[in-house]
DNA sequence: TTGATCATGATAATCGTTATCATTTTCGGG
DNA sequence: CCCGAAAATGATAACGATTATCATGATCAA
């Protein structure tokens, strides 16, 4: 039990930056660890609601956006207009396939593709930073269904 | 001159949908067509105001969905929060690679790529419909400025 | 021309998110 | 332990992009 908790982190990385640890905060943390699953702020309020009526969820937004910057959360984008949260801490870089029809989603890495991207972006003069990307598509369960 | 137009795409497209072509529609398209970048609604609103005082806003994303529904556009979505399109009749599929500091972006393409993007998601049990791949970097010419 | 249908423009409404701000909480000295 | 400065909170207003509503206007086929 040596390693740093996320709390632990959470807590380093305000203290860097003048600020701290809360109440609500913890709860905030703790509520977004105990779920695997990408997290939209809404829904996170929703769930965190459930215990403390009298949280307010523009902290639950600015609370998400500080995991985020502590590295502990994760931005993901499904292009539907809601943000969503995916863990950070000791979880891998990942893609996402994503099911047109359930939506369901799995998280996906191909070491080569990671790879080429790093020689397209160095080909037109990038110096590569990072990535977005999404595969759309139609899983076994829902073309077994019908079509 | 025997290839169809733009045009006649979208008069066919509305034709079998029992819609019609009009006027606004009609100048909405060729100020979209004649502007080879990634144009969001209200930029689109802005160029066509300058001819036409009377085009309403609503219109103008009204045909951008349209002629995304008619295969001649395509909503890109770079993740600022603004939808925008580019041509997508007689241009292939590319992906984007964008710059964080002055925001330049370029179209790229990866044949091989692509290949394994089909491959994994087969892996997965997804039939691949499609996928929006955004490459994030700095560009030569910010990286000379500084850093 | 004449309805019937479709399209338009103005505007209100929506939705996710962020800003504002008065109030409360926190924390390190005294 | 208590105080006051600094930071955090919650309620709510504001925001920006997009969509819905709806009365009015344009279009088309007979």
């Amino acid at each position: 039990m040596t390693g740093k908790t996320e709390k632990d982190i959470f807590v380093r990385f305000l203290a860097d930056r003048g600020m701290r640890m809360t109440n609500q905060r913890g709860l905030i943390l703790d509520a977004f660890l105990r779920t695997e699953k990408h997290l939209s702020p809404e829904e996170l309020y929703g769930l965190i609601r459930r215990k403390d009526r009298s949280i307010g969820q523009a902290t639950v937004y600015r609370t998400l956006k500080l995991l985020s910057e502590a590295g502990l959360a994760r931005e993901v984008d499904f292009g539907d207009g809601v943000l969503r949260y995916e863990h950070s801490y000791g979880h891998e870089h990942h893609d996402h396939i994503i099911c047109e029809r359930c939506h369901r989603n799995m998280e996906v890495v191909d070491e080569r593709i990671e790879e080429l991207q790093e020689r397209l972006a160095k080909k037109y003069g990038f110096r590569l930073t990072g990535h977005k990307m999404y595969l759309y598509g139609i899983c076994r369960e829902c073309r077994k269904k019908q079509g």
